[in-house]
DNA sequence: ACTTGACCTGGAGCCCACTCCAGGTGTGAC
DNA sequence: GTCACACCTGGAGTGGGCTCCAGGTCAAGT
């Protein structure tokens, strides 16, 4: 099976050496294999995850609440109801903060138009 | 004209009080009066400023971006232009981080179907 | 006269999510 | 063999945005 080097995750994923390691740090990414010189390999699933996690983080989830997450993946199959549950909640938060972005963008709007009468 | 207590500021605006000193120290707002005991009395004007700091907070200005924002303001009407420009900037950036929202929300959804599929 | 409660100050502390650093090791190119 | 380079570790430091605290002042109610 085909494993990526640290600088290869870096590249497909976007987050730095640093964060990678602290995420692992953390307990966000588990079972990270080492070369027999210490050097970290990461598997197709780890840059998968990692998408999630992304995902989840430019959505606002808190590290906290990843870390629920990755342990009821981690729990095995019968979590899967509770992974349901926790991505509804956060995807009606996400819903939620579009709206509000949405509302706040008109008050924007209003106050550049405002502007523009003004000058 | 009409003034207000800060406990009245902090109901009508939802900053807290520590907040509001905050701003000001760091120059978010100003021009706060004081009694002659040296308490805080903001005018209207003030809370119509906190509602568009909230705004723009709401949709993810950094502070030192609002603080441009309010020296422009306090700078008088020829920043009107600069004024313009700098919200329209920002408009945009919400604009891309609904579209990100959005798109990152099909991600989501893909996700709960496929759990769903699985359980 | 006394208590309550809203307010004041300067400064310390907190939380989050990284990010950086010093000092060290192993691998490959020349 | 020596150089650069990617990587390793534990731990400290950063930046943003508040939030809390101790100790004090004043005005109003009883």
């Amino acid at each position: 099976m085909p494993s990526y080097t640290p600088a290869q995750v870096v590249e497909k994923t976007g987050f730095g050496l640093d964060t990678l390691r602290y995420y692992e740090k953390i307990g966000l990414l588990s079972d990270v294999e080492r070369t027999a010189a210490g050097q970290r390999r990461y598997t197709e699933g780890h840059v998968e995850w990692l998408g999630t996690v992304g995902c989840l983080r430019d959505t606002g989830m808190p590290i906290a609440e990843m870390l629920r997450f990755a342990e009821l993946v981690r729990a095995g199959d019968h979590t899967i109801a509770d992974r349901v549950a926790l991505l509804r909640e956060h995807d009606e938060r996400v819903g939620a903060q579009i709206a509000t972005l949405r509302d706040r963008r008109r008050y924007i709007k209003a106050k550049i138009e405002y502007y523009e009468r003004a000058r």
